[in-house]
DNA sequence: AATCTGACTGTTG
DNA sequence: CCAACAGCCAGAT
């Protein structure tokens, strides 16, 4: 149809709004959640502006299970994650698959051309 | 339309 | 584990 997509950094935040306390999603998956799985450098930057009260941007964090940034205040991200109940050790979450978060597969959007091959 | 930016990521040494 | 590099992306200039 002729419907477009939302603005990519629109289906961003209503992701990262649907990561459940006492879980975490990293910049790809949240990538991924708004269809753009290659996209995670695009989400950091969306993140950085995002200030709103209402997105969970501590519960993003890099791949790995590294923290990422957090407005220059990792440490801060870090308490509020612990506080969730999400074990930290140092700048890695602790076993991350156990925590990571995963947006329900949804159906093929525009299918990216995976290159030839 | 071209260029720059950067809360990213995977590879390589 | 860390640093350098390269690939990738959407938004701002």
């Amino acid at each position: 149809m002729t419907d477009r997509d939302p603005p990519f950094a629109l289906r961003v935040l209503a992701a990262v709004r649907r990561i459940p306390v006492g879980r975490v999603a990293t910049y790809g998956d949240v990538a991924a959640a708004a269809g753009r799985p290659r996209a995670a450098r695009a989400v950091g930057n969306i993140m950085r502006e995002c200030r709103r009260p209402d997105v969970p941007c501590h519960r993003v964090i890099a791949a790995g299970g590294r923290l990422g940034g957090y407005g220059g205040s990792e440490a801060l991200k870090r308490s509020l994650l612990i506080a969730e109940g999400i074990e930290v050790s140092g700048a890695r979450i602790r076993a991350l698959e156990r925590v990571r978060w995963k947006a329900p597969q949804s159906n093929a959007r525009h299918s990216r051309r995976r290159l030839k091959n």
